[in-house]
RNA sequence: GUCUCCUUCGUCUAGUGGUUAGGACAGCGGGUUUUCAUCCCGCCAACAGGGGUUCGACUCCCCUAGGAGAUGCCA
């Protein structure tokens, strides 16, 4: 049988970038085998479930562009593909696997646990389950039956000897079996599974061949071999794959910023950019090559380039990779990309999308090498769409000059607004350079006071194509404006 | 506390006994330029420490240190 992996998130939360990498390096690695890719849904946590998750799962994915081959909406011969359609399953094995005597009914409260791992924490000893049930008296069985306390299963871990499993990337380990977590529970008392069991029980009923995981499954590895040999079962190949950090080199989490997909895609960025850097955090391909498509990584994907150590999440990278696919865009499919964010600041009505299509042209040309993000758009050409806002006069006149000398500036600009209006771009600069000239001036610092006139600040996209896109109208106003500013400032001082 | 995993520039990494330890991001400097950015060029910067093995260790072994993860009726 071909190669078969799956992703198997939880919907308890949004799709982060850590499950995403999970979820594409088993997607590339089916595609690259010629093998399948298979979704579950682990739905048994019924407190944290949450539809918003759900959905936002099916959003990320398609969103990056990650397609399965089975799953809850794809059917597939091994479903259902969703957990807590299949808890019958899940209880039947668990009841043979306590008739076999690899698992026992377990009574303990909630409140009983609670305090034995507070008293095992102060006490500075070894945490976990002390099996009080492991070996109860029948009388004492009876009795939690007759007052209806609804037990849990757990898994008999052995009390001698150990447990080996291969990883593909970290090799032959071994643990000691009284050092793998004391008889975890399979079954809860809400006859729902937990992980431990729905996942063998499925990935073996999936035939699942391959699992890439996180490497915070490690130390439950063990215990998961525990039961597929309960069962009887093959184990399957693992292979842990190493963590993704926040700057601090701790797990990636919301304080380290956004880690939620849903994040970024707000924000801007592109699922080109996504898939391409989240790839090559814990995987390289040689010693140089950066840039990879879905369908480059679909065929080159090979878990020997797999690195062993946790890998730093780097947003600045991120952002690189970013600017870099924004570049790569035509300017049509960037423009189409943009609109929702000119709309979502309130810059353009949707219906007046049509009229002014040549400005966003226009916009999409200048702005274009100047995006990290889409949401970039905001800050970059406001101005076009608002009256700017009150700058300082300071802003406003060069370092080297004053007032007057700007004031003579602008009026100078203004008085030529029609011809720079109709000349061509390098008759433009031309006549630009000349004025500059006359007026005795650097060309920086004669374009400086146009430039926050215009849009407001000193740094802007290249100011004559932004003015030119602006109209004479406006742009003819805005000088006014700065003008008088600027004349009060005269009076005043 | 216990167990497990990890350890090359600040970050992502290449490297599998003999290299001036390579690339990328970030940072810094320069060029192009009307600002910013893009683009181009350059600079800075690493084998955690200590023992072995070997003619020779970043590469193999051991120890130490540091980091991380797990230790749930969460996944």
């Amino acid at each position: 049988m071909g190669i078969r992996v799956r992703y198997a998130p939880s919907p308890t939360g949004l799709q982060h970038i850590g499950g995403i990498r999970t979820a594409l390096f088993n997607y590339f690695f089916a595609k690259s085998r010629g093998g399948k890719f298979i979704l579950r849904i682990e739905d048994t946590d019924r407190e944290r479930y949450s539809e918003d998750a759900l959905n936002d799962l099916y959003n990320t994915l398609n969103w990056l562009g990650i397609d399965w081959d089975e799953g809850p909406d794809k059917g597939g011969e091994y479903g259902p593909y969703v957990q807590s359609e299949r808890t019958e399953l899940y209880r039947e094995y668990a009841r043979r696997l306590v008739e076999s005597g690899h698992a026992y009914y377990c009574y303990c409260s909630q409140e009983r646990l609670e305090e034995l791992r507070e008293r095992q924490k102060k006490d500075k000893q070894d945490f976990g389950y002390d099996r009080k049930c492991r070996d109860l008296p029948e009388s004492e069985i009876e009795e939690y039956k007759r007052d209806g306390v609804k037990p849990v299963i757990r898994l008999k871990i052995p009390l001698e000897g150990e447990t080996v499993f291969h990883d593909y990337l970290l090799g032959d380990i071994t643990k000691k079996n009284i050092d793998i977590s004391p008889d975890p529970v399979l079954l809860k008392s809400d006859g729902y599974p937990t992980y431990h069991l729905a996942n063998v029980i499925d990935d073996h009923f999936m035939s699942i061949t391959h699992i890439l995981r996180a490497q915070e499954w490690l130390p439950s590895c063990p215990l998961h071999v525990v039961l597929y040999k309960a069962f009887g079962w093959k184990v399957p190949q693992y292979c842990h794959l190493p963590m993704v950090m926040g700057s601090n080199g701790q797990k990636l989490s919301k304080r380290h910023g956004a880690t939620a997909v849903r994040d970024f895609i707000e924000k801007g960025y592109l699922p080109e950019a996504i898939l391409n850097y989240v790839s090559l955090i814990g995987w390289s391909y040689d010693d140089s090559r950066e840039f990879f498509t879905k369908e480059e990584l679909e065929k080159l994907f090979i878990l020997d380039k797999l690195n062993k150590s946790p890998g730093i999440f780097d947003y600045k990278k991120l952002d690189w990779f970013n600017g870099h696919y924004i570049r790569q865009k035509s300017n049509d499919e960037l423009k189409a990309l943009l609109v929702p964010y000119l709309i979502k600041y309130g810059f353009v009505e949707p219906a007046r999308l049509p009229d002014i299509s040549g400005l966003l042209d226009g916009i999409v040309a200048i702005v274009k090498e100047r995006l990290k993000v889409l949401s970039d758009i905001k800050e970059l050409a406001w101005f076009f769409f608002k009256e700017i806002d009150n700058y300082s006069p300071e802003e406003i006149i060069p370092k080297k000059l004053n007032a007057a000398k700007t004031i003579e500036i602008l009026e100078s600009i203004k008085k030529h607004l029609p011809d720079i209006f109709s000349r061509s771009e390098d008759k433009v600069e031309e006549l630009i350079k000349f004025l500059a000239e006359n007026a005795g001036v650097k060309l920086g610092d004669f374009i400086m006071p146009l430039r926050v006139a215009v849009t407001g600040s000193n740094v802007s996209p290249p100011i004559i194509d932004s003015l030119k896109l602006l109209g004479i109208e406006k742009t003819t106003a805005r000088l006014e404006r700065a003008i008088n500013i600027l004349k009060n400032e005269v009076g005043n001082g």
